[in-house]
DNA sequence: CTGTTAGCGCTTTCAG
DNA sequence: CTGAAAGCGCTAACAG
């Protein structure tokens, strides 16, 4: 019966009680809640105790709705499965946090339903959209946003002059080609990515160039979709096969790691018969062995600062948008054998990429 | 001039616009909108029109605010980083989104102030909460937890009867140090997990007691902090030393994998030499050389029925609340070199793991 | 069947 | 410095 309120209020207090209480109207408890607007530092005093009194926490969609702004943003990503993506929302969710924002993620699994579904469901509760859909269909991707508002395109053939960002996949490959070479490999098999997805084609278009570019080599394209899975089987197939390659270049790490597996499980030993690379630098490619060499991505970077671009187009809406390129880094570790050439840790856009907040890695690459 | 509407247009379309253009009250654009309520068939057509012509999307914070729910839930997660919540993730994504909610994400990196600020900003915008905190220290958490929101606490160690839902770290543990005798094995290092995680505690505790309660064996346990590079670290020790185990039992996936490559690189064969297994089964253990034999937690399982979990807590906000624990089941892969036993694929609870929706396992684990 | 109206919890002029 | 009141966009009685 005494002025102790019960732990356990399941009613969650409203500004009002909060008003009641500290003997003030609602506007002064909003004043100070957001510290706003002069308040009497008495008065302060007495609102900041009776929130604190009353664990008063403001009502987020009520202050959305008031406010117009939500301090939140949709992530949506074609799927939410391995450490590829992981890594992106890892990399938005740093940045969001320092901003105050917080994040809606979900997998659109691909499916163009779906993903309507939930661009439909997320008006009135985000302040802007972060879409990854690397789907080279998704052309007109961005006629089916909903309209007004602010849009970052991760991985999407983009079009129209929005916001965008990419990886520099056509440069990465080229310069892995080129790294290949450079420890005398020329019969290159590549394990291509799914025929639809943008970074797969930009990531076959360099290896394809820097081929062409070399005289005396011999090319090899398989399918395959981004799984360990596709890799393992790719490597079977090459097997079966009369003309071994010297080395196999997969169009990302996953399915590099899929064809380590196979050709070990197959005793050739890599990388005395086999070299094998892969692209993205996912944080497991240090530690599979051999050490999977690699072009570094820095994928928590492209989460981060599709993140800062986003939150340039919210605050700045009438912009006309930007596409920015992350850039890639070869990292050069065992399975593809030593490199005498000086091109390692080379970097394929004018600007190195920025370590990002949290450095993960705990091993340095061979210098 | 004509009737059509600018594709962009900026401005967001209320409730009101769509009343007024299809000639009724906004009651009956919302009684259509989330048909409920009778509508002639010939207002509704109306309706829809309107609707469709302005491209009308409901007003998130707006419905929220009004009908008291939101249709979505906060994931608080103690990092982002890698396969393991990567895997929790989808797994409540896939749950979520056949129910129709949003997922509201962040990872807390285990900071106690972190937390509370994404706690106290989540009021009015979740139906509840899920939320995974392995420390032991958190014995408490739940005291801090908003008053009146539905939770279920993932990996938690839990005291007060609330939801939650936890792994059989325990009993897979026994089970694989039982697997390991039967290959063979006697001389057996464990690399710990972070000192202060529930799981990593239940696992070393499973792991003593099916080791204490075999003769003639020998014991080891080195610490670790389910990073790959912990699990290199704690080999490189190992080697150091002048007894060598025959296997070595990671207390997680990650690590095990660590130790894959440290021993490899130091020219040891596994499983020939030693064994190495793991915890977890996350998707990248089939795919390592050799595969890795580990146990399998079904991790996207764990998600959906935490998810689950939660709704049952959020309709039925009364409920006693209950503690589930989801089986674990031992994966005999290569790396422990064959087992002639008859104990593999054996699921530590009564009840089989579930194959959750989407089975992303492609190959088989050799039965 | 359909319209009016009173909120949901918070912010923000505008007066005092 | 503080309070009253008008919304923010939508839903839900309650009348008609």
């Amino acid at each position: 019966m005494g002025p102790r309120i019960t732990p356990t209020a399941a009613r969650e207090v409203t500004i009002k009680e909060v008003a009641a209480r500290a003997g003030v109207s609602v506007a002064t408890v909003s004043r100070v809640v957001n510290n706003k607007g002069p308040v009497a530092r008495e008065t302060w005093q007495r609102v900041i105790d009776a929130c604190q009194a009353l664990r008063y926490m403001p009502h987020g969609a009520a202050r959305s709705l008031s406010i117009r702004r939500t301090n939140t943003v949709e992530v949506l990503l074609p799927d939410l499965y391995g450490e590829f993506f992981s890594e992106v929302i890892r990399g938005i969710d740093l940045a969001a946090r320092r901003r105050g924002y917080l994040l809606l993620v979900s997998g659109s699994h691909s499916d163009w339903g779906e993903m309507a579904a939930v661009l439909q469901a997320v008006r009135g509760r985000v302040d802007g959209l972060l879409v990854m859909s690397p789907d080279l269909e998704a052309r007109s991707l961005r006629a089916h946003l909903p309209a007004g508002v602010p849009v970052v395109l991760l991985n999407c053939a983009d079009d129209s002059g929005g916001y965008s960002i990419t990886i520099d996949n056509h440069g990465g490959a080229q310069v892995m080609v080129r790294h290949l070479f450079s420890t005398g490999r020329k019969n290159i098999a590549f394990i291509a990515g799914p025929e639809r997805n943008v970074d797969a084609a930009e990531r076959l278009r360099g290896f394809r160039e820097a081929m062409e570019a070399a005289p005396g080599t011999s090319v090899r394209e398989l399918p395959g979709d981004f799984s360990e899975a596709a890799g393992y089987s790719a490597i079977r197939e090459i097997l079966e096969s009369s003309d071994r390659p010297d080395a196999v270049f997969a169009a990302n790490d996953s399915m590099a790691i899929g064809a380590l597996c196979a050709l070990q499980e197959a005793g050739l030993r890599v990388p005395a018969d086999v070299a094998v690379v892969g692209f993205d630098d996912i944080p497991i490619a240090r530690f599979v062995s051999p050490p999977l060499t690699t072009v570094s991505v820095s994928i928590s970077e492209l989460g981060r600062r599709a993140f800062e671009l986003l939150l340039e187009a919210v605050e700045n809406p009438s912009a006309p948008g930007r596409i920015e390129a992350v850039p890639t880094r070869l990292v050069v570790r065992e399975s593809c054998g030593s490199a005498p050439g000086p091109d390692r840790n080379q970097v394929t856009r004018l600007r190195a990429a920025e370590q990002p907040a949290i450095a993960p890695e705990k091993e340095e690459e061979s210098s």
